[in-house]
DNA sequence: TTACCTGCAAAGAGTTTGCAGGTAG
DNA sequence: CTACCTGCAAACTCTTTGCAGGTAA
């Protein structure tokens, strides 16, 4: 479980001080098999139960957004309500279950790769997204 | 020039009422050749530019979702800071100039049929989105 | 020791709501 | 005539900012 010494190194060698909060979150948010998706108030709730401390909301955006900056967390935007962070950073799609708003990450072999038949002048290709929504069948 | 009585006819076809303001945001909508993507913002701006008359913003809101609601306009979540409005309505993909912030309807042809090799039991595919970011080469 | 970080409270931005007066049908 | 609509202002939600005290290095 002694992890953090990882992720004091991870916060370290990427300008950030290891604080117990950052640390703190860390652990909840990478300390897992699995891919993580979370919104801010999510995270917040969630650190409250499982830890029975509070972070500071200014702190876990402020901690959220360096993250993301660093490249450790990917934000992934399903609708006008809705954005998540998602763990996993490697170039991926998703699956968006809208009976239950759950984001799931899809593998490589999943969906088929995405041919693009059109460019425009001066222009390149920075990333190619697909979010597939799915609902109950019938 | 006379789609009012077009947009008269649609609005009270789904039990909208024919007002004022909501035939001349039909006007400014619908009264053109390309799709227009446009924010709520940007839309009472453009409209009291145009005009130089203006719409309260509740009206914009309450006309704008009422629109979506009868599947007169899309909604394309492109970060968590912009959702777009699409009076394109069919199936289609989009480019996003991360450089200019300007959303670009992709036609059929554009993107090849994307073939999903996964499907989770009880579950359905209700709408596969592909959101392709560009930049500017080099 | 010093630059950076945290937590609070206040401020902002975007959106929604309640309500009084107005209007389509 | 009546249900629906508009516009205003207030309320709300989510996020950011300013600042005083605390802490990593």
């Amino acid at each position: 479980m002694d992890n953090n010494s990882v992720f004091i190194e991870k916060l370290r060698s990427s300008g950030l001080r290891s604080t117990k909060q950052r640390l703190e979150i860390c652990k909840l948010l990478f300390d897992r098999k699995k891919t993580f998706h979370f919104t801010i108030s999510d995270l917040s709730k969630i650190f409250k139960k499982q830890t029975n401390k509070k972070i500071s909301l200014a702190t876990i955006y402020n901690t959220i957004h360096s993250f993301k900056k660093k490249g450790y967390l990917k934000e992934i935007s399903v609708n006008s309500e809705k954005s998540y962070f998602d763990t996993n950073t490697s170039k991926h799609h998703h699956f968006l279950d809208v009976t239950t708003n759950e984001l799931i990450d899809l593998k490589k072999d999943d969906v088929d790769n995405i041919k693009i038949n059109k460019n425009l002048p001066g222009k390149k290709i920075r990333s190619v997204e697909v979010l597939i929504k799915i609902e109950n069948n019938k």
